[in-house]
DNA sequence: CGCCTCACATGAGGATCGCTCATGACCGCA
DNA sequence: TGCGGTCATGAGCGATCCTCATGTGAGGCG
């Protein structure tokens, strides 16, 4: 009737796998193992956890108990991977939560970098939005992450990356080295929804312009296309720029803001010896990627 | 050769016990059941965790480990007492940290409350200094703190506790109804070590007024002692109050500082169900102590 | 309506684990 | 050298946990 390391792993493994048989493949037991674990820790705790449809989710009950399983067992996970250390080079497998632009613009580069820095640790990437990021982090369901303009705590800067205004090749203002954001107000504004509104924002307000967005789009393709298209102009940060598709430009914004792009482990907890390693490895190198665009 | 939780628990409870011998004891086992926990995890993990002295102590490598398994055995430990809440009142054992004044003037009376509202809830209390108390709550030693004038943060501002001039009774203010910090030039300083320095630093420099104290007293006994004595004078928050001995009397400050003491959880970590019952209680109620001379 | 399939539960059996008891080894101390 | 305190070790046994084989229940389809 006692609590057990295992227990745990598989229910928070049915949860992250969407059931029990993936949940069994990942943790290399049998379907049937993960049943009596996650059986076992249900008789334990008195309730259930999971509601058995498919995909499972977590009861009421099993949603507070989440997180404490999930502490549980990626504090398990970093002593096991501490313990796997050699010769001073950590291991084990981490999973990093990032947003997209930095999934695109700046990960590819670093995550080669670490590879090679730290040839042990496995890194697995979750995309995710600015809020969500650090609720993952908060909550055990990563390891590591991008944040962007965290509040002030331990963690490292990796790049800083400009705001740029995003325009048709054959806009009037595409050939500017620099644009006002005033200068947009002729174009209808496409906002991308996912964490750089509040930054936009501010440009307008700086520029003292009213911000008025047309349209408001999530998906980044969908943005880059509609411009191509001529139906508006949008502003976006110069990582995003590795998203560029033919006949779109990118000019930086008289009005420079930028936002502070910050990799860093779950605030509080401690945090796992290769993510350590990793964040260390970062302080001493300079920002690796020039905020170009 | 797997990571097991009681493992962690009898690391964790050597530690802390001072002891195999005493960890047995309060882990309800036996004395060999502790050696051969410790060492199916030493030999688990492939390096020595703990040196085999009286009192054992971590080894380095054991140092790295001790926050992950305090974080694994905390996380367990909340599980069970969420699992353990009846009828939607919290149970469970918490330890609780809190510097010399507040387990003095401010805990008695919470404490009585909270074994009321929470008959099911088990507190220990760890006196200790403001910084050590921090960083308890951060490693998870502890599973709640009352912490001096923190960063903001989740938790509940219990009282505001203002500075007085701690004075003999027979000093010539000792019948004010409020002195200048500047008056107290007049006589030598006992400083009292432990976390208020900076509060007093800061009285000093409003009242414009050098800061030179001439003794530096860790022992609120001795302080009191030293000002009964006729020694000097010393500025104490309303709290130490309680302390207060025969023939020694508080004035308030004409300069107006308070520290704010606030009840919370650990920073980052999900908090132990009863921690947040308690919190959330705090915060539902007014200030509890008013801060009286 | 019956059958199939997918997904999880259940039961039996066997290896392993983790505990206790008894005892051994080591250290500081007189 | 002997003694008490502290931790380690080994044997033995019950509990646990995993796997294999099979049961059960929901949903899709002819």
């Amino acid at each position: 009737m006692n609590l057990n390391l295992s227990q745990l792993r598989a229910f928070v493994a049915v949860l992250d796998e969407g059931g029990f048989g993936a949940a069994a493949e990942t943790l290399h037991i049998s379907q049937s193992a993960v049943s009596h674990a996650v059986a076992a820790l249900e008789r334990g705790l008195g309730s259930a956890v999971l509601t058995r449809q498919a995909p499972p989710r977590p009861t009421a009950f099993g949603e507070r108990v989440l997180p404490h399983a999930r502490a549980a067992v990626a504090a398990a996970t970093a002593i096991r991977d501490l313990a796997d250390e050699r010769d001073g080079r950590p291991g084990g497998s981490l999973r990093l939560a990032a947003p997209t632009t930095v999934c695109q613009g700046l990960l590819p580069g670093l995550m080669t970098q670490w590879r090679a820095d730290f040839p042990r640790v496995g890194v697995t990437l979750f995309e995710g939005e600015d809020e969500e990021i650090a609720g993952w982090l908060g909550d055990g369901t990563v390891d590591l992450a991008v944040l962007v303009d965290p509040p002030p705590g331990p963690g490292v800067t990796i790049a800083r990356d400009r705001f740029h205004a995003l325009l048709p090749a054959d806009h009037p203002l595409a050939g500017e080295p620099a644009v006002d954001v005033a200068d947009l107000a002729d174009d209808a504004f496409l906002l991308s929804l996912g964490g750089c509104e509040r930054h936009i924002r501010e440009l307008y307000r700086r520029a003292g312009v009213p911000f008025d967005p047309t349209h408001r789009i999530r998906d980044m393709g969908t943005l880059m296309a509609m411009v191509r298209a001529g139906i508006g102009v949008s502003i976006l940060p110069a990582l995003a720029g590795a998203m560029l598709v033919p006949r779109l430009v990118m000019v930086p914004l008289i009005q420079e803001i930028t936002r502070r792009l910050v990799l860093t482990g779950p605030p509080g907890h401690p945090w796992h010896p290769a993510v350590t390693a990793i964040v260390d490895a970062a302080s001493a190198r300079p920002d690796h990627v020039p905020p170009g665009g």
